[in-house]
DNA sequence: CAAACGTATACCCATATGGGAATGTGTCAA
DNA sequence: TTGACACATTCCCATATGGGTATACGTTTG
């Protein structure tokens, strides 16, 4: 069965960095092909495939320029990975918490007998 | 070079749908693997086969209680996901806002003209 | 029209994946 | 100790992936 493919949502075609590098590129906006290959250090061919997943799911809309194709993001398909991320904040929220009362207890403690702490790092 | 692999990050761990099931489900607790195959539905060597990717990642931990295994989230490497996806959060908001602003439009012309508007849905 | 340019596709291939089935390992019960 | 139980690991395999290279396609230029 391998994995699910890639064409199938966002997750998965964000998965990917070097399709992460292609939309990272192109949020600064509008950018043509051979820019992208240029900026990936990538084959022309292999950035047009990625590109292409990219499109499936709707990370990215096309314009055509003449005998370029400009491509832009669309940051939209994120918002559902952005939702279920988002679920979890609350759980690392706690986890820093717990890391952040038990500094402050070795703070206090520190404070309390000595006027040196060990803030260094 | 086929894909990257996914034990690399928690992008790729989490582009699996059944491990995003997996970790939703344990966001209600802690749960022996057992549990975890009877609510996925899933054999149990490919849960455990899962959960190894998400320890490996450090998207659960784990806790020995007799002949069971504890499993638990870990929301901490969602973290890098979160800011990454949160980057492109204004770039879809632009989106909506011109969405918005159409349907805008749409409305004030259809209440000049009429009083009942779209509003339904 | 032909040549050059910018992209998209097709094809080949090494590799990772995930499910299925069998087996190994550690723990508790009799 | 033996057997049942819970889980991890291993092996097998069909398939998807991503890069490399060659090539097809559409556009602009001469």
């Amino acid at each position: 069965m391998a994995r699910a493919a890639t064409t199938t949502d966002a997750f998965n075609a964000v998965a990917e960095p070097r399709r992460r590098e292609i939309l990272d590129a192109l949020a600064g906006g509008e950018l043509a092909v051979s820019d992208l290959t240029e900026r990936l250090g990538l084959a022309q061919p292999q950035v047009s495939k990625h590109l292409r997943v990219l499109r499936e799911v709707g990370l990215v809309d096309v314009r055509d320029d003449g005998r370029r194709r400009l491509y832009r993001v669309n940051g939209v398909p994120l918002r559902a990975v952005h939702a279920w991320v988002a679920q979890y904040e609350r759980l690392w929220n706690e986890r820093f918490d717990l890391v952040a009362d038990v500094l402050d207890e070795l703070t206090q403690a520190a404070t309390a007998g000595e006027t040196e702490t060990t803030e260094g790092d």
